[in-house]
DNA sequence: CTGAAAGCGCTTACAG
DNA sequence: CTGAAAGCGCTTACAG
């Protein structure tokens, strides 16, 4: 492979001036520019990018690791993620956690080892020593959709309250008062925040949220099964079950229908993150959609600025109900196919 | 951040004594080896991956440039190539193509600059100049699910002939004459592949597979939307529609369902690919299966043979129908869930 | 077993 | 505008 010297032996020039062109430095001269132009087209010549970057200290790399990639709310937020980085000339490498913090730990030290310029963290858990390490190293950071609490990293998330509160006023009109969540790991910010947002949206009709009805999942479906199975189980099972993933509402699906049971009619479903699969499950399901595309986004400007020393930004966006037939009573107007708005901006 | 020179100062050797206990070079005593040790743990040092890869031309990556990522398929294959090269020791640096060729040469370019120790790639298209180039080079490269012919290339894959002879047998016993495909752009090999074998199996029963049966998609939702509705509006519509991937599927349910008309009763439905929701669609739909993970650790395996100067071989596996509701008549006994299957492995 | 030194492929003050 | 030289942080023959 053709290295610089090569392409200054070909132009006749130094390596100094090769870099120069390649590098957009102002003085250099028309010919010797149109030369070694010509040489790195002749040699098909291209820059070592590992070279440059230790050289440079910047590696034009942004590392983000996230919770699961099986996930397709993580997997859009990762293409979202990509998408922005490559508007803003970096790279991104994902590490995926499969929702397993030893992982987490090994993909943060390996895109640190690897001087990534920044790092994106949807964090698996309350934070091990090494990522609370990276934090307050001088390694540029910011969570997205999930956070850890007291590490000053700015946040980029949505606030699913609203949509909960939504939620609830939905499945009460239904007449629904026996509700029960499937969690996320406590140690998630976005494991406990909705099931309190659930708490408080039930407290505020005076209906509790008793420990039996408050499963405790791990984001992943096999767990949505097992805890519904429990739900199943008790002498008064629930009316509605609202997972609070998309694959525990998969895993929560598979049990009910091993059960030959029927939803709505003979428990309810909703689940927290919007797929297009929603849309064709038998019955489609209510769900919670978050901005996802537009978090990924916000989440690259915070840390690019951030990378850049500019002030970075928190971001919080709303999440919205997205009423289907799952719960009851069908919605009033059949609403437009999600899948056509896919965009490729 | 403290360097090899620090730890160094710190262990009192010389940097080439730390650098051969971080490579467990035997050639070092007990104590320098505990100083090092320790120094390395006083300082918190960790070797910078970058100068280890210029110095040693080796960057443990792989590249894997796939085709789309929020295709559940190739969602779970990169999951298990990431999987399997890190057992091997290897990192993966994901490019998402989005079924764009130039967002494929964009990523072969960057991940060729980086100088990853081997590339994965499923093309998007037929082989740009970029591709042939960088599978004639030096790079070592393996071909994982679509594959481009002429190229020496190892490649991995599977073999879906078998099952779509499964599927028109199927299709046949349910009564169903008029069939039509989504097919995928002919530039990619499963675009054009998965159309001969479905002609090839129609022509066992004598049926033809006229143009108009034959929708040109691009494996992405909104095609398989369109399509469909083409087949939809013709005076005499297809009983039957064969998607080529999952998302075209989804477009078709979504252009189906638009119309008010109902699965299997309207008009029947099957799918190349299968994932987890298709069980719980309305109704779920008949697939056909690739053993994803399979096709993802072979390839790695396959890739770092090359790369590790082993013979490289490719590999086809078999893949199979799941019959479900989608085209007509029940299957005799109810499947177990494939979501509890799913390997951490 | 150990260290001094060269070198991986670049970029960038510095001097001209 | 241009080039010689230093240096980024490592690894590895080479000599001892």
């Amino acid at each position: 492979m053709a290295g610089i010297k090569d392409v200054a032996a070909e132009a006749r020039v130094s390596v100094a001036t090769v870099s120069r062109v390649l590098n957009d430095h102002p003085s250099v001269s028309a010919e010797a520019r149109a030369r070694v132009l010509a040489a790195v087209e002749a040699l098909g010549y291209r820059p070592n990018a590992v070279a440059r970057s230790l050289r440079t200290d910047q590696t034009h790399t942004l590392g983000l690791v996230i919770s699961d990639v099986m996930n397709p709310y993580f997997t859009e937020l990762a293409r979202s993620v990509e998408e922005e980085a490559r508007a803003l000339g970096y790279s991104v490498i994902i590490g995926n956690a499969d929702e397993r913090p030893e992982l987490q730990d090994h993909h943060v030290r390996n895109l640190l080892d690897r001087r990534i310029d920044g790092l994106l963290v949807s964090p698996t858990d309350g934070g091990s020593p090494l990522m609370l390490d990276a934090a307050r190293s001088g390694t540029p950071m910011v969570f997205v959709d999930r956070w850890i609490p007291g590490v000053d990293v700015p946040v980029v998330r949505a606030d699913g309250r609203g949509a909960i509160r939504d939620l609830m006023a939905h499945l009460h009109g239904l007449g629904h008062r026996r509700l029960a969540i499937i969690a996320g790991p406590a140690a998630t910010t976005t494991g406990s925040e909705r099931v309190e947002a659930f708490r408080a949206a039930l407290a505020e009709y005076g209906i509790p949220l008793p420990e039996a009805y408050t499963g405790q999942g791990d984001f992943q479906a096999e767990s949505g099964r097992r805890v519904t199975e429990g739900f199943l189980d008790l002498a008064e099972p629930p009316e509605v079950v609202f997972a609070a993933d998309n694959l525990m509402a998969l895993g929560a699906l598979d049990a009910i229908r091993a059960r030959g049971m029927r939803v709505p009619d003979d428990i309810a479903l909703a689940a927290f993150d919007d797929i297009p699969w929603f849309v064709h499950t038998d019955p489609p399901i209510t769900a919670i959609a978050q901005p996802t595309g537009e978090l990924g986004r916000a989440a690259v400007r915070a840390l690019v600025d951030r990378i850049e020393g500019r002030p970075p930004q928190s971001v919080t966006l709303p999440a919205r109900l997205v009423v289907r037939h799952s719960c009851g009573e069908p919605p009033a107007s059949s609403e437009p196919s999600p899948v056509t708005n896919r965009s490729h901006s």
